[in-house]
DNA sequence: CCCATGATTCAACAATCATTGAAATTGTCG
DNA sequence: CGACAATTTCAATGATTGTTGAATCATGGG
């Protein structure tokens, strides 16, 4: 099984997490997952509402190259899930309110993920 | 004189604000900006540090557009300023960690405004 | 009225981005 | 093994981005 490239949470840089951010499908995806019930049980075939399955693989490396999620293989799915100790130890505060910035508005699409 | 252009608060998405603080040089004139003693009374031309003035225009119509920020023409100076309250009621709690985590990282450059 | 100053605009460029659809990969199950 | 399902990768595209330097546009002062 290919691993998929995570850096290291102090290696990432507040800019590449913004430049991440800035995409409706990607605050999609980040609020969807952060409504999600339970955690790290979210499957990446589960946001087909969002895009096609190859722009969600780009959209979803560019969250995990940016350090704001983890890709988990098991089997032939992979599950999804924000590195929520790391990112708040890395950048304090500072996911929350991004997140309720964008669970609040509307222009962000949103799924449900039922686990 | 020519009035620049400046969004509704209301019309300004969550995407377009993390597009626009997704660059260093506008997070280093968001940060400079916020560390200024005095409000409303930085220069556009105090901020030759981060880049040359036809870049800095571009980066400040790019803070300017996302309704971050706000440019006040007076005689042939212009002052910069972020739009503290308004944003404040759009996007709760969003700027003051944003800010913080930008004033944290050494990646983003910062200048010292003396007003 | 001309000139210097502060700042924006414009044209050009390479680089990156979002998107699409087809192809390759990986693991499961019969 | 061989078909299938879930994802990623690849190649191609048009659009947008960050950057540069030259040109332009105000405004205030001699």
């Amino acid at each position: 099984m290919k691993q998929l490239f995570h850096p290291e949470i102090e290696d990432v840089l507040p800019a590449d997490v913004f430049a991440a951010l800035g995409d409706p499908i990607r605050l999609g995806i980040l609020v969807s997952l952060a409504d999600c019930d339970e955690v790290d049980k979210a499957r990446c075939g589960a946001f087909t509402e969002l895009a096609s399955p190859s722009l969600l693989s780009y959209h979803f490396a560019k969250l995990r190259e940016a350090g704001i999620t983890r890709s988990r293989a098991e089997g032939t799915v992979r599950f999804l899930s924000i590195r929520r100790e790391e990112f708040e130890r890395r950048f304090p505060g500072l996911l929350d309110s991004v997140i309720e910035t964008a669970r609040r508005d509307p222009s962000v699409p949103r799924i449900k993920l039922d686990v």
